[in-house]
DNA sequence: CGATAACGATTACGAGTGTAGTCGGAGACG
DNA sequence: CGTCTCCGACTACACTCGTAATCGTTATCG
C-alpha cells in the first residue's frame, strides 16, 4: 500500500524517525547543513511525503508539526526484500557472500550474524 | 565510476548477463513476452544503457551485437552495499535480521549462512 | 531499378525527482 | 491601522524513467 521513499525524501524521513513530532524548520535545521538544502527544499519534499501518505502533521497554532505515520522498520524490511527479490531471487545468502566479498563484514558482524542463526534454528 | 541502472534497464542487463553478445532484437524476444514491452522500448533501454557506458556494441554486419562491461557480480554488490549503507550504516547482521523476520529465510538459506560463516571464520 | 523492409538514430511525452521560487493570508511590530 | 514577516500552498523547471513513434539509410526482393 504504501508508495515508495524517493533518496531525497528519505533524509527527511529519518530525521522524522529520529524525533517527531518537528515542524518544517526543524527539519531544515537538521537537514540543510547536512545536505546543502534550502528549507524551500524541505517543504517540498514534506509535502511529498504527506501526499504518499508516509507522513501526517497535526495544526500547532499557525504552523505544523509532522510526524512519521509508516515504521523504520517497515520501510526498512520492504526495501531490504526489494533487494534481495530483484537481484538475487529471493534469497538472502547470496547477498550476505556478496557482501562478505568486498570485505563488507565486520568481525563483529559474524559475530552477531551467528548469534541470530542460532536463534532461528531453535 | 559506473553510472546507476534503472529498473526498466536492468531487465535489459540480465538479458545479456545470461547470454551475450545479443542482437537488439535477440534481447527483444527474451523480455517482451515477460514485461510486454515493443521492441522499440528495448532499443530505447539499449540506447541508454550505452549511454551509461554498462554495456557496448560491435558491429555486425548493419545490425549490432550487444554485450555488457560490467559483470552482473560487480553491479550485485554494488547495489547490495549501497543499501546496507543507506539503511543499516553499513552493517550486514541488521539487514538479515530484518529479513528473517518477515518470514524471509529458508532453511536452506540459514543452512547456507552457517557455511558461510564457517568459512569466514577460518 | 524501384518498392519494401530492417536497423539504428532521433524525438516524444507524461510521471517522478531534485531543487527551489512565488503568492496569499495571518500575526507581530511600530 | 498600516507594514513587515512568517508560514503553508502552489508553481517552476531541468533531468530521469518508462514507454514508445518517427526519420533516414541501407540492404533486399521482385
Amino acid at each position: 500500500m504504501t508508495e515508495r521513499i524517493s533518496e531525497a525524501e528519505l533524509a527527511v524521513m529519518e530525521v522524522l524517525w529520529a524525533q517527531s513530532p518537528l515542524t518544517a524548520l526543524d527539519v531544515a535545521e537538521r537537514i540543510g547543513p547536512v545536505r546543502g538544502w534550502s528549507d524551500r527544499t524541505v517543504k517540498t519534499m514534506l509535502g511529498r511525503l504527506m501526499a504518499k501518505g508516509v507522513i501526517l502533521h497535526e495544526e500547532d497554532g499557525r504552523r505544523y508539526l509532522y510526524r512519521p505515520t509508516v515504521a523504520r522498520d517497515a520501510y526498512v524490511a520492504r526495501e531490504s526484500r526489494r533487494l534481495v527479490d530483484r537481484l538475487f531471487g529471493g534469497r538472502a545468502a547470496p547477498l550476505v557472500a556478496h557482501l562478505a566479498e568486498g570485505d563488507g563484514l565486520s568481525p563483529e558482524d559474524i559475530a552477531e550474524l551467528e548469534a541470530l542463526l542460532k536463534e532461528l534454528k531453535s
